[in-house]
DNA sequence: GCCAACGTTGGC
DNA sequence: GCCAACGTTGGC
């Protein structure tokens, strides 16, 4: 028996890369890299092919799920920990033990509707939602089926 | 640019 | 194992 398909967040900075930047990418996919927190290396391991992914706008002007994206090929070792011209060099990994993990993931659609920060603080539903987290930093996170039902609502979809 | 929150590092 | 210093995140 299949198990049953997982929901998550990323987020992104869309000046760097958007969601509209990852459905122009070739095949509208790319590697989910750069990861260098513990807890969130964790869910990118956990993620299974055919999860979903709602894709967060972060640092910029107006903050907020942008799209929907789905993991197409499961964790591997991020290329970029050994790559010493990378941002995201570690020299403490080393490809007998990698500590970082990427994901590869496609954009599925852009949601008809932008959904802001505020319109997700406003939304009472989500006011367990851990991205809404005093503090919060993690850049992967799960989401629950509840809160995906919730944000794809207010998305326009369904 | 500011600042709160948080994770990581390293001295002890 | 503690904890201060430091770096990063991310909203504003």
């Amino acid at each position: 028996m299949a198990a049953a398909r997982q929901f998550w967040l990323v987020k992104s900075e869309p000046d760097v890369f958007s969601f509209q930047d990852l459905q122009a990418a070739k095949q509208r996919e790319t590697s989910w890299d750069g990861v260098r927190n513990y807890q969130a290396r964790n869910f990118l391991r956990a993620m299974a092919v055919g999860d979903e992914v709602l894709y967060y706008h972060s640092s910029c002007l107006e903050p907020g799920v942008a799209g929907i994206a789905s993991v197409v090929h499961a964790a591997i070792p991020d290329p970029t920990q050994f790559d010493p011209q990378s941002p995201g060099f570690d020299p403490a990994s080393t490809r007998e033990q990698p500590r970082w993990d990427a994901v590869r993931i496609r954009a599925l659609r852009a949601l008809p509707r932008f959904v802001t920060l505020d319109a997700l603080r406003a939304e009472r539903r989500l006011a367990g939602m851990r991205l809404l987290a005093r503090g919060n930093r993690l850049s992967v996170l799960p989401v629950t089926p509840q809160e995906w039902r919730v944000i794809a609502e207010l998305g326009g979809l369904s």
